[in-house]
DNA sequence: CTTTAATGTAATATATATATTCCATCTGAA
DNA sequence: TTCAGATGGAATATATATATTACATTAAAG
């Protein structure tokens, strides 16, 4: 449950209440979200998403060298 | 809700049955993903992934016009 | 005409995501 | 030192994702 919540909200310059707020979700959430503590909605990641102009696969999909890239060119 | 998992398990020749179990689910839950009437978890998303070798963006980032293209390159 | 695989759908039960409220700690500014 | 913003964390309540079981339909195969 990784992911690049936390860098983008501050390369946005955002606080976990303002990212929460825009979200529409609370600052726990998005703080246990950030933490990786988390196993968050689709509809949630989408929203997230939406606020930080980023894919899914930006925020959410980590390639670690155990995962293999999926053939992105097939 | 909407996403592409339909087509990619038709792409790789499976049954809803086969699909959901390798991947951990019900047969039901699959069903109701397909059609767009769920909202997963990120890690239920991570399970089908998984199976069906695609990214997240792959089965489940809809570009439609309404939405905006992110900035992939910045 | 049966039988079986594949899919849709519904009712109920359980697990868990999420909200709500509250408290603790730290840091920077007055 | 005091105060406010930012974050971590815990307890409980509520909403909802998901499993389970069951039944229905369609199409293909015998």
């Amino acid at each position: 449950m990784d992911n690049n919540v936390k860098s983008y909200r501050l390369q946005a310059n955002l606080s976990q209440k303002q990212l929460a707020t825009a979200t529409g979700i609370t600052r726990q959430t998005l703080s246990l979200i950030e933490k990786g503590e988390y196993n968050p909605s689709l509809k949630l990641c989408f929203s997230l998403c939406h606020i930080l102009n980023k894919t899914l696969d930006q925020l959410f999909w980590m390639n670690t060298e155990g995962r293999d890239n999926h053939e992105k060119n097939s």
